[in-house]
DNA sequence: GTCGACATGTAACCAGTTACATGATTAA
DNA sequence: TTAATCATGTAACTGGTTACATGTCGAC
């Protein structure tokens, strides 16, 4: 693998570990309630990906002894590292985004299935939705003005924006498919 | 592979295919103009989930001779197929949706970043999303209120209020940047 | 003693992408 | 003759997922 040709995950890894020394686990942790929005990896690919960084000399490892836990390996970027980091992230040439939405083929095909089911799945999708804008608001609330967390928090908001513009889109599609019964009965 | 743990890619070809007979050129194309924006399978794709389907008794392949164009082979779903279709239709275990944004992802270390660089993504994210908002806009301007496409026209206004979203998210964004600016100049 | 959090991995798999390969026909 | 559209695939690869495996420590 070529040094300009990783994975985006391997950089993600990378510019948590920016934020501080982390083990596999604390990563782990880390990516649920940060990037994990836009950004998700197994955890088996966090261990794999630091190991590679460690061949590439971008992070080193470190073990750690504990008596009060099972010891654990951290790790910290190194000036190697954070050059590559900062090359990737004003690369202009981005990997595209990805978006994949089962449900929203599903509805596509809606006129097959049974009116129940699809609001059974509509109902989910809003559901969903709304329980996302509520997390998202919450974490908002702890975060918002603080001068550390500016840009996490901006993308913290395109995270509530989607959600909500979701939760609004689903209730508007259950609105018209009302409608639409109404008329045909 | 068992026929009740098929990928989904196999029933998004399948329910195009309710649309009626498709050549792996047409649906191709069909993507584009319709699924294409949460669900895109590569060209090479659909060739090999195509011989799947008729592997799997879900359609039938007809070899099309033409004059005028090179020979092509046409698809149509059987009413095993069908049956399968919407079984997976209803079922309400979804694969669920993946969203990746590597764009995102380097917003969110955005404190490495030169401000200018920074912008130059952030305009770049906004014209993307401006940009596909007003293509659907064209399109639900051709299939608004046209009751065969109720459906393709639900999941566009999934589409359409999801990139209205990220481009006022984005000017957002960059007037936050800006504010910053002024303060710290 | 058993549950939950902490902690690190391996192995197998495969869906999906990218690059490559080929060729017909039409229109500019 | 060049480009665009039509048309169908193969081969190689890999990023990422899932399932499995193993164990420590503290609290209840």
């Amino acid at each position: 693998m070529d040094e300009r040709n990783l994975p985006t995950t391997t950089f993600a890894i990378l510019g948590m570990l920016t934020f501080g020394e982390m083990s596999g686990y604390d990563l782990s942790k880390f990516v649920e309630k940060s990037i994990g929005y836009f950004w998700s990896p197994a955890k088996s690919q966090i261990y794999s990906e630091l190991r590679r960084l460690v061949d590439l000399g971008f992070a080193v490892e470190q073990e750690v002894r504990q008596e009060d836990r099972p010891d654990k390996r951290v790790y910290r970027i190194t000036g190697e590292g954070e050059e590559a980091l900062r090359a990737w992230l004003h690369d202009q040439e981005v990997e595209q985004e990805s978006y994949k939405n089962p449900l929203l083929l599903k509805l596509f095909f809606g006129r097959l299935m049974d009116h129940d089911a699809l609001r059974a799945q509509l109902e989910g999708i809003k559901g969903q939705a709304a329980g996302l804008a509520r997390e998202l608001g919450e974490v908002e609330r702890q975060i918002k003005g603080e001068e550390e967390f500016f840009y996490p928090y901006m993308t913290l908001k395109a995270g509530l924006a989607h959600a909500r513009a979701t939760a609004r889109w689903a209730d508007d599609v259950l609105r018209h498919i009302g409608e639409r019964e109404e008329v045909s009965r």
